[in-house]
DNA sequence: ATGGCTGTCCCTGACAGA
């Protein structure tokens, strides 16, 4: 079984990037961000035709996101947003997919260090690890895919000195990944690559994909009893080589389990 | 190189992304 996640920075664009990704890498779960659509518009009819089930969580303009699911597995208990957290921003979908847990998030960015975002983006991060610990107690076996907009070290970053305590890299977002972690989860990636300059998002300007100047903000983390599970995790740049590519490119974990 | 590029909206420039 394959879980997989995405930022497409808009569905509407990204759509036939995504049914064609799919042919090649048909996932079982792919987690999708940055919709930017509203909840009415989105594009059910032809995930169908390609084979898959969807739930989505949509917004005009900004946010919104989905899983995809492929036709044939059981899903339950959807949830939208996080339960008892009043967000306008749709950044959170859950669900359970054959036993296992699926949340699919798109961090706050939060702009700068300095910048109100950045405040809401910490509380955020902290609504966020309270509904993870309260999901992880009822799933055991659970998955948090998603755009973190966090670089957990400064090996997933290209230029660590610049970045230095800049947003995605500064001392309170860390720490809230490792809390996250410490809830009793793995990034999935650095279980199978100890490697550096492995990136998942290249900013648009200045060549920076092409020179590989990029950050790993997307992960896959797995809970503790999930982890045994886990065979393989990759992040797919094939997609960012396209005409007309998100900004981010997909990351996906193997799994032993059905 | 403090700029560069891309997407959305009703707006032809502003905002947001990371």
């Amino acid at each position: 079984m394959k879980l997989a996640t995405w930022n497409v920075n808009s569905l509407k664009v990204r759509l036939p990037q995504v049914l064609q990704w799919l042919e090649t890498t048909p996932v079982e779960v792919l987690c999708l961000q940055e919709l930017k659509m509203d909840q009415p518009v989105f594009p059910i009819d032809e995930i169908e035709a390609a084979g898959y089930q969807a739930v989505w969580f949509g917004q005009k303009t900004y946010n919104g996101v989905a899983i995809l699911v492929r036709k044939g597995l059981l899903v339950e208990d959807v949830e939208y947003g996080i339960p008892g957290y009043d967000d306008e921003q749709r950044r959170v979908i859950a669900a359970t997919v054959n036993g296992i847990r699926v949340i699919g998030a798109y961090f706050v960015n939060g702009e700068s260090v300095d910048s109100p975002k950045y405040t809401y983006k910490l509380h955020w991060l902290s609504q966020l690890e309270g509904y993870v610990a309260a999901s992880l107690a009822r799933w055991p076996r659970l998955a948090l895919l998603g755009d973190y907009n966090i670089a957990p070290e400064d090996r997933d970053v290209h230029d660590p000195e610049g970045w230095k305590e800049q947003v995605l890299c500064s001392t309170p977002e860390r720490d809230a990944f490792k809390r996250l972690i410490g809830l009793g989860l793995t990034d999935s990636f650095r279980i199978f690559n100890d490697e550096d300059r492995q990136y998942s998002w290249w900013d648009y300007r200045a060549a920076m994909f092409r020179r590989n100047l990029g950050v790993r903000i997307d992960h896959i983390l797995v809970s503790d009893a999930l982890r045994p599970d886990a065979l393989e995790c990759v992040i797919d740049k094939v997609p960012r080589k396209w005409e007309r590519p998100s900004d981010h490119t997909p990351v996906v974990l193997t799994l032993a389990a059905q």
